[in-house]
DNA sequence: GCGATATTTAGACATTTGTCTAAATATACA
DNA sequence: TGTATATTTAGACAAATGTCTAAATATCGC
């Protein structure tokens, strides 16, 4: 969980998972919109990948960065409780 | 936004939210349930405040911390786009 | 196999973060 | 007014973070 906080702890990255809603991007993609250098996306990618809230798959000289919103379904839960039955 | 995701990057600081869920507390009641120093721990309040997730009262020479959820919708919000229409 | 393209790894560096101790501020109460 | 209690502010410091450039790795197409 705490990696996961962490992984949503940065704008770049939350504009990542953003933009993989419409649809899967390689990383040269996903790269291209922002004013940050490749390598850095590409530690970014790792993060989020860690945290696995996105899943990479090689396709040729391609890495395909996809959503996986499994672990968002544990955020959510962890911030329902404060939501919830309350006077 | 920014602000909120960082307040809730931290396992203390969560802790507490979690904590202010049964009662509200002073800030020297939160210190006590952890093996960090009050100035440490004043200033994750601090965050917390900055990030609207608690109120501060002071009544004498205490300050009462209480959560304020509001601002978890936002969040809540953010995370159901996620969720969201998928084929 | 070679050169071009795609991506990651390595290492450096400035900034941010979480923690501490010491000091300051605020209130209570006798 | 003076001392005790509650909390915050200030300043220091090590560790973590986000960024960069340079180099390494992997795959494609000829």
């Amino acid at each position: 969980m705490n990696i996961v906080f962490k992984a949503l702890n940065d704008p770049t990255r939350r504009a990542i998972l953003e933009m993989l809603q419409s649809k899967d991007m390689t990383a040269g993609e996903i790269a291209d919109n922002f004013d940050i250098s490749f390598p850095s996306i590409s530690h970014h990618l790792d993060l989020l990948k860690q945290a696995k809230l996105v899943i990479a798959e090689k396709e040729g000289q391609f890495v395909y960065y996809s959503l996986n919103t499994t672990v968002v379904d544990e955020i959510l839960k962890w911030l329902l409780q404060f939501k919830s039955k309350k006077k």
